[in-house]
DNA sequence: CTGAAAGCGCTTACAG
DNA sequence: CTGAAAGCGCTTACAG
């Protein structure tokens, strides 16, 4: 029989190697040697023979004896465009500091495979997950984290259905203050809207707009505003029914770059110019789709700020079960002018 | 005291439950009833009593026990470009296939993070890695991987110091036949060259490219040529010595597309229009920068062919250790024609 | 410091 | 099918 493929060093071959138990050992590889009194000599000894025999704990078995494998899932929905890249640095910068790794998977905007990530993070034993949600995806999905209480940091928003979470995300009024103060700075006032109504803070940052307008004194007509209802397909017609107006807003608000990015297509289509007929600014600057997005005014999420929230967030989680639903909210308020605000 | 946290549903309570041996129900779960020939009445039960006891493997105590976490790290740079997102749809699609799971994670072109990457991998026990090298890592990155007999893949290049590896990457020949014939066509005969020479393949390049430029009776001189010594920098100047040349190339390819659009944005800076003055057309299109690549002609890198060419050989590699070094070159010349050749 | 021991949750032969 | 058992590599309290 050969000899078995893959055998690894092992902490019992470090500590007979060094001459000392295996408690010991264990003690000086995990850096609590001071627990035990045990002498510098020995652990110089002790790690000098684990470097030497290229010694690499198996962290199956660490997680299988303290019921933490120091791993926390990301939940991605893809990795296009500079989000993601800032998410994961600013999650990996806090999770790092605190011995903890990101496994980082992706949803691909497909529930199905959403649901399939979160069964495998937690047959991993995943100690906490960050997930940017799908945005589709409803309670239900995330009950399995739930029910086996892995704690759950939502990432930018939630799903509506779920009220009470742990979330990290992007506090817009600062934001949604300095657009319209941009807009009517423009010579905007009649102020309009595209969203999507599926995120808890979609709908609050509806709110935040009709309450900044108020504050602004702008002008803004609920017959403006344009809401999709259905997740990543396109609207061409969204604008149809605003270039029939007589009386049509001057400037079109959007909750995201990507509803943003939409209506400037389809203003176009139905024969709108912008900026000079109808202006449009974004909250959100993701940079999804590359051409359209050099054209639109936007404000940058503070993405990777928010990783870093998001991080601390499931941290202190995994600490603390009895963590209360909390929601951690970061202000940014970046402006980037481009063509359409002119 | 309280219960202790995080105790999930086992194997031994669903035996339990469901009154039948411990023994039974792991074959139960692990899908090889058969073997035992376990009635399908009994089968029926434990996977019911499994279900509503939502129990979740422990793939942690699996891992331990048969050596295997059906486990695949994946490093990537950098989740910038649909150079990514692609690869990592093909890498997990045949994965998928066949129960393993990609570990994502992303060395952010920082050779000490990949080493850190590296050693969680190693650390979570994975079976295998694919790898996208950084540019300017050399074997003794990957040397703990080796070392630890954890087949290793590199994904699109390798170190032109290991010369013997598990490849899977482009096979350039036909694109480079198509890339010069569509110069040819707008009328080049003097082809120069721009390109890296870290890694082995970037050298194989050049050798098709003088190949091909001798097949099709095109002009080709090395002074034409220019080769990027470091790493990620910018390099304005290297458009002056051609800008200068009495006999200058009308036109030049890029070994990669990052090096292609920083010799557009040169050549520019040098006062050379393209494309009147001289064309530019790349191996590759990963569009890391967006505004410019939307300007140059490019081949389109077979991104998610590639992927699942590197998760199948990671695979092979898993299953028989004694699998040589194999290069898996997969073909494609998808030509996109861009302003850079007019 | 040592040494023996228990135990994390599972797989897997083995005798019945 | 059952039942008892070994073992994966580690952590951790415990008596010395």
């Amino acid at each position: 029989m050969p000899t078995k493929r893959n055998r690894r060093v092992t902490i019992s071959q470090v500590a007979e190697e060094s001459g000392v138990a295996r408690a010991t050992a264990a003690f000086v590889i995990s850096g609590r040697a001071e627990q035990l009194r045990i002498s510098q000599q020995t652990i110089k000894r002790v790690q000098a023979v684990a470097k030497r025999l290229g010694y690499i704990p198996n962290q199956l078995a660490r997680g299988m004896i303290t019921g933490r494998t120091q791993v926390v899932g990301v939940i991605l929905g893809g990795v296009w465009g500079k989000f993601g890249q800032y998410a994961i640095e600013g999650i990996r910068e806090v999770l790092d500091a605190h011995g903890y790794t990101p496994f980082l998977t992706i949803h691909s905007w497909d529930e199905a495979r959403e649901a399939r990530e979160i069964d495998t993070l937690l047959r991993m034993r995943a100690d906490g997950v960050i997930v940017m949600p799908q945005i589709t995806s409803r309670k239900e999905c995330y009950e399995p984290l739930f029910k086996q209480h892995v704690p759950v940091v939502f990432f930018g928003d939630v799903p509506f259905d779920i009220p009470e979470a742990l979330v990290a995300a992007w506090d817009v009024r600062p934001a949604m203050r300095r657009l319209l103060e941009h807009l009517a700075g423009r010579g905007c006032r009649r102020i309009g809207l595209v969203g999507e109504r599926f995120f808890k803070f979609s709908r609050q940052r509806y709110q935040v707009f009709t309450e900044t307008i108020r504050e602004l004194g702008l002008e803004h007509d609920p017959k403006w505003d344009t809401w999709a209802e259905v997740g990543d397909a396109e609207h061409p017609e969204w604008a149809q029914a605003i270039a029939a107006m007589p009386d049509r807003p001057d400037s079109i608000v959007a909750l995201n770059d990507n509803s943003g990015l939409q209506m400037l297509d389809s203003l176009r289509r139905h024969g709108l110019r912008v900026p000079e007929d109808i202006r449009v600014a974004a909250l959100g600057d993701t940079i999804e789709t590359v051409e359209a997005s050099a054209q639109l005014t936007a404000i940058r999420e503070p993405v990777r700020e928010i990783g870093r929230a998001a991080a601390a967030l499931v941290l202190e989680a995994i600490r603390n079960p009895e963590l209360p639903p909390t929601e951690r909210l970061i202000d940014a308020a970046d402006l980037v002018v481009r063509m359409s605000t002119g």
